[in-house]
DNA sequence: ATGGACAATGTTTTT
DNA sequence: CATTGTCCAT
């Protein structure tokens, strides 16, 4: 009764794939073919139909939003029997397991997670105290060589040196992994690094976790990395249940040291394997799929896949030119605000897409201007914060003392007459007693019992004492209050508020983000601080998303993977941004900017929207720059183009001049009777007098852009405006 | 020690 | 142009 159930509504390549016999499975999923279905379904057949006990099932998703969803989807089928999984991505599910398993490991098991700030502050310390020059060897470049070492598992000994610079960079990352030892903290990389190490060096605990996950499923194979890999592969050692669901045209994560070849590797590892191929898409329209298609096929090297939807052919895809960004940004904003007011479309339908975040700023700048909310997915805009990274100091520093990087930021914090001079005593004495600057400062808060108020003089040991005090305080407090009470007890001690809002509109903000995120705390009733602290750490951008809130969606083409909208409109499609600049000499990165475009087309449901500018502004100056060479790849027949807009706000054409330009219909469909032409006079109810620019059959409706002599460029529906023509 | 003023310098994507 | 670092006056 129950099988019923589970397989209900699966096609036969899912049915295949949700019901195979266990072992190695590698299931090659195209964009929109249920393949969140497939693994929701496979884990409720291991349980219903198995008996696998879900307490045996590991499931490891690309973010936590999608972990929740498929938690939710298991639990409908499955109901209680649900409880009990694990379920997570690979960085939250490495956490865990080296905070179980942290007496095998040179670190405590309250350690903090780096983020990149963090990190890269460690590099610079690093780089100090081997006196090496920032100008010189770039951190960021420097913190980018150890990352991808750590993810191919190199540790410092095994980092190859051929020249100079890995000569630098070796004793850099040696030095940069003593001092996260010393603040007992882990970098993003090493809850990888570390649970593939203790799996691979361990057998007692790579036994205890195969046996334990009997059953490994993994989301988005195609970007799992070398540590990634690894760490799979030992959980799989002893049983070779893996089930793994992926797409190489969807892998955009190699610069993050994800290889797609890993699924070749797969199945040389697993040469067992069952090979299942998703290839009916439920998403997308005909026209969208074809649009993808024509893009994806230009990758060599690619086992293609033949793609197909029942859904019908669709309307066809949109070609825009746009003058420049700005001009992108408006023809945005009207399409959406037309479409949603002529066409029953709502705002929550529409996503905005684009290769790097600051475009983001000009479209953001657009939709306050035109007065619409707008939704942008990012992590960083919440978390980045001065206040946020404040507050998280505090809080960091209270759970572990020895978190140098957090002590600096927070111990002269509202300013308390605290400067470098006094910190590096501090730091000198610590050093010389063997403890961490935290840990001396917890000792100094003691008063009178602490040894170490003689290596201070008056002035600088009250200071010291004091915050000490504080610190101890809270360090006592926060086994016995909540992570909200803890932060109250925080924020009023030091006074925050008084610090941060200071009367202005900047400073009220300021502290409505500190009362956002106390509002986070206190959805952690009952739990460790250090959950808290974790999941903060561990925040991926798609978790901020807010799929409520019935407004658009701005976000980068990445952080577009794995969520679909009905329609899609991608900006800035120009070479240099997308393919970017800084991919043009290296093929394979080529390829991966084309996955990325393919990637952000499959989003689509019914409507997507292409959209470039002539001219882009850099450093303030607009450049001219030509349309992506991907857009060349997408036949004519595929689009249907709307003309260049050379019509600017500022300099208006002459009425011949704009009658005579020819522009083309969107809309191939016509229910309407076009009465307006280029060239024609009319009259506004409210902005007066203008001349057409351009009609066009939209959605049923008539649309005309017109300039007015004081109103200016207006794009209206001719079902809503009043127009009069004049003679 | 602190805060303001100026210069330099840098732009992919993210857990 | 917008953030970040550095220098200088208080």
């Amino acid at each position: 009764m129950r099988s019923v159930e589970i397989t209900k509504g699966l096609n036969r390549q899912q049915l295949q794939a949700v019901t195979a016999e266990s072992g190695p499975i590698l299931v090659l999923a195209g964009p929109g073919s249920g393949k969140t279905r497939v693994l929701t379904h496979r884990i409720a057949y291991l349980i219903g139909m198995y008996g696998v006990r879900s307490y045996h099932i590991l499931a490891v998703t690309f973010t936590n939003k999608a972990a929740r969803e498929m938690e939710n989807r298991v639990q409908d089928l499955l109901g209680e029997q649900a409880q009990g999984l694990t379920l997570g991505t690979f960085h939250a599910i490495c956490a865990r397991i080296l905070r179980r398993e942290a007496e095998h490991l040179p670190f405590d098991s309250n350690f903090v997670i780096f983020d990149s700030d963090d990190q890269l502050s460690l590099v610079r310390h690093a780089l100090d105290d081997l006196n090496l020059d920032e100008k010189r060897n770039r951190p960021q470049a420097i913190h980018a060589a150890i990352s991808n070492a750590k993810n191919e598992l190199l540790l410092p000994d095994d980092f190859p040196v051929q020249t100079y610079r890995d000569e630098v960079t070796r004793r850099v990352y040696s030095r940069y992994q003593q001092l996260l030892l010393a603040n007992n903290a882990l970098d993003f990389d090493d809850l990888l690094l570390w649970t593939a190490l203790l799996l691979e060096d361990q057998p007692s605990a790579r036994e205890k976790y195969a046996r334990r996950y009997q059953q490994v499923l993994v989301d988005e194979f195609q970007d799992t990395n070398m540590a990634q890999y690894s760490l799979l592969k030992h959980l799989a050692s002893f049983h070779s249940n893996i089930f793994v669901v992926g797409d190489t045209d969807q892998s955009i994560y190699r610069w993050r040291g994800a290889d797609y070849r890993n699924i070749t590797r797969f199945e040389e590892d697993f040469p067992t394997t069952q090979v299942v191929l998703l290839e009916q898409n439920y998403r997308s329209t005909q026209a969208i799929l074809d649009v993808a298609m024509a893009v994806i096929d230009r990758n060599p090297y690619r086992v293609r896949k033949r793609l197909f939807t029942e859904r019908g052919a669709g309307q066809k895809a949109v070609l825009y030119e746009a003058e420049d960004d700005l001009h992108e940004a408006s023809f945005i904003i009207d399409t959406i605000s037309t479409l949603t007011r002529n066409n029953g479309l709502q705002p929550g339908n529409f996503a905005v897409m684009y290769r790097t975040n600051a475009q983001s700023r000009v479209l953001e700048e657009a939709f306050l201007r035109a007065n619409l909310p707008y939704k942008l997915v990012g992590a960083q805009r919440f978390y980045g914060r001065r206040e946020i990274k404040d507050i998280i100091a505090f809080l960091r520093l209270t759970h572990n003392p020895s978190d140098e990087i957090s002590l600096i930021r927070a111990i002269n914090l509202p300013p308390r007459g605290i400067g470098d001079k006094t910190i590096l005593q501090l730091r000198t004495q610590a050093g010389k007693a063997g403890l961490s600057p935290g840990e001396m400062l917890l000792d100094l808060g003691r008063g009178e019992d602490s040894r170490y108020r003689v290596a201070f003089s008056g002035r600088v040991l009250s200071l010291l004492a004091h915050f000490g005090r504080l610190l101890a305080t809270w360090h006592v407090m926060k086994s016995e209050l909540s992570t909200l009470l803890l932060m109250d007890r925080i924020l009023g001690d030091v006074g925050y508020r008084d610090y941060i809002d200071d009367g202005t509109e900047e400073g009220n903000d300021r502290w409505e983000n500190v009362m956002e995120l106390r509002r986070l705390a206190s959805q952690y009733q009952g739990r460790a601080l250090s959950e808290f602290l974790e999941d903060i750490a561990l925040v991926s951008d798609q978790d901020t998303l807010d799929t409520n809130a019935n407004v658009p969606t701005l976000l980068t083409l990445h952080a577009a993977k794995g969520l679909e909208f009905p329609i899609v409109m991608i900006v800035g499609l120009v070479d240099g941004l997308l393919p970017h600049i800084r991919s043009f000499d290296e093929p394979e990165a080529m390829q991966e900017e084309r996955r990325l475009f393919y990637v952000g087309i499959t989003r689509a449901k019914d409507r997507l929207y292409l959209v470039y500018p002539q001219n882009r502004s850099t450093f303030g100056h607009p450049e001219a720059c030509d349309p992506s060479r991907f857009l060349e790849d997408i036949p004519a027949q595929l689009l249907s183009e709307v003309r260049p807009k050379v019509i600017r706000r500022d300099s208006p054409l002459k009425a011949d001049q704009a009658a005579s330009l020819n522009w083309r219909t969107a809309s191939a469909s016509q229910t309407v009777q076009q009465r307006f032409r280029a060239g024609m006079r009319v009259q506004h109810p409210t902005f007066g007098e203008g001349i057409i620019l351009n009609s066009r059959i939209q959605d049923d409706d008539e649309i005309v852009d017109i300039f007015f002599e004081d109103a200016g460029l207006k794009k209206l529906a001719v079902a809503l405006a009043r127009l009069n023509i004049l003679p």
